[in-house]
RNA sequence: GUGGGUGUGGCCUAGCGGUUAAGGCGUCAGGUUGUGGCCCUGAAGAUCGGGGGUUCAAAUCCCCUCACCCACCCCA
């Protein structure tokens, strides 16, 4: 029988990863506190209608991307596959229309997406976003952005690209479908397949294609651009001047569609230079329609999310990552219990470094002095403490320093057991 | 969901039809009595992703399946 392995397109975090998981989310959450974010945690599980009802059914997340389980009470649940829907739904919830807005708030947490796995794409993700809801302010938009090229900056990802559009508001878009189908109408016989279903479902996503990248009939397709009403060009070009004013570099890629429905205005991306495959890092833009697809009041809103994976993978990439084999964490201090009475000694001695805020391992007793040496040596700790028979008996320890990285502390001593706190500051690295 | 590649002890790799699957790293234990890092010795640990088939004989060939990787799709 085979063992079980996580399943697929899901992985353990290891420690050796750690360190830069912790980088990364501290450095996300200080970042956003900055701007005067605040942190919200959702369940992991909605109600379906929660991602179902906001998403857009034309959406690859409604199409086959959810996972949908019901309840032994029969309930129909989701694993949530993006965060702003079930943010939006706390703000109804809670009443946070009669906070000051816009409400800022951020979160971090893992979500579920039934994909087919490959680099950079999983089914367990992890992101954190940041969302500004309640107000229809370009500058917010351009917060937002500055906000996630600032983490990136903090994280050392500074060569990435950042690429803006404007795709209006629904009225707009209806407008623009309309011209969309008079213009691909005449060539549906040559686009794919693929595409000849968006005509029918949401036309805009013809211009996504990669697949039809290349035809002529998409080369040629009217920009959404051209087709803004005078507020979205307005707002557009007003997100535009602020980003200016922040000296935020900028592409405008009229191509960039977004994959929800519940998108207005503003998106954007950001990739990395030598972007193939699965590179974006993160995404954002506006959502003013979000809030009355879940049955609240109109609320317009702004927000971003970023893959904490993708960015792992970029900064390994790059070398920027903290905590390789050498800088793993160390202990301060490892024991060494040896004899009949010596273990009892140890133990009290290193609750009395722990006490004074020194990570100690306890090594186990029961070993030879020669493996216990070795296991403390491998442990990357600055002082091995001994504790024998004698020292016990002596109400002594003996501290050998291991790293030789203080030229005036390379020989070991013999120091009374109750010094060991006084003597705590020297030891902790 | 579609197409392609890969799959050997914890990790990296050799073996690519023929006796008990080899090496490095790592782990554990020793190298005389309570002292590490180098070195030496030894041990544990793989039925070669799983299942089926071809063959006198398969890790080595074929089929199925699973997982991972790459591309598409889509996005984080």
């Amino acid at each position: 029988m085979a063992s079980p392995r996580a399943p697929r397109g899901m992985h353990d975090t290891l420690p050796e990863d750690a360190d830069l998981w912790r980088f990364i989310r501290d450095t996300a959450e200080r970042v956003a506190r900055l701007y005067d974010y605040r942190q919200i945690t959702t369940p992991i599980v909605e109600d379906a209608a929660v991602f179902l009802h906001t998403a857009g059914d034309e959406s690859d997340i409604v199409r086959k991307e959810v996972y949908l389980f019901e309840d032994r009470g029969g309930d129909a649940l989701a694993l949530r596959p993006e965060g702003t829907a079930a943010v939006c739904r706390a703000y109804l919830e809670h009443g946070m229309a009669s906070r000051p807005q816009p409400v800022r708030l951020f979160y971090f947490g893992p979500f579920f997406r039934y994909d087919r796995p490959q680099a950079g794409r999983y089914r367990q993700l992890w992101q954190f976003g940041v969302e500004a809801i309640g107000t229809d302010s370009p500058a917010a938009d351009a917060e937002l952005i500055d906000l996630q090229l600032t983490l990136y900056g903090e994280l050392g990802l500074t060569d990435l690209s950042l690429r803006i559009n404007s795709i209006g508001t629904a009225e707009t878009r209806r407008a623009f479908g309309k011209v969309l189908e008079r213009h691909f109408l005449p060539h549906l016989g040559t686009l794919s397949t693929d595409s000849r279903r968006r005509f029918e479902t949401n036309i805009l996503r013809i211009l996504d294609s990669k697949e039809d990248a290349q035809h002529e009939a998409v080369l040629s397709a009217p920009s959404i651009l051209d087709h803004l009403s005078a507020e979205d060009r307005a707002h557009f070009e007003a997100v535009q001047r602020h980003l200016g004013d922040l000296g935020i570099a900028y592409a405008i890629d009229p191509r960039i569609v977004r994959g929800l429905d519940y998108y207005a205005r503003t998106v954007w991306e950001v990739e990395p230079p030598d972007a193939v495959g699965q590179s974006t890092i993160g995404a954002g833009g506006r959502y003013d329609g979000l809030m009355e697809a879940l049955g609240g009041p109109a609320t317009p809103a702004v927000g971003f999310a970023t893959g904490i994976e993708r960015i792992a993978l970029n900064m390994r990439e790059r070398g920027l990552a903290p905590g390789g084999p050498a800088e793993e964490r160390a202990p301060d201090v490892v024991t060494i219990p040896l004899g009949e009475r010596g273990p009892a000694a140890a133990a009290r001695a290193a609750r009395l470094l722990r006490d004074a805020g020194v990570a100690v391992r306890s090594g186990l007793p029961g070993r030879s002095m020669r493996a216990a040496m070795r296991a403390a040596d491998a442990s990357g700790a600055r002082y091995a403490l001994i504790v024998g028979d004698a020292e016990a008996d002596a109400g002594t320890v003996v501290l050998k320093p291991l790293r030789g990285d203080d030229p005036d502390d390379t020989e070991q001593r013999t120091v009374p057991a109750g010094d060991l706190g006084a003597l705590a500051t020297g030891l902790r690295v």
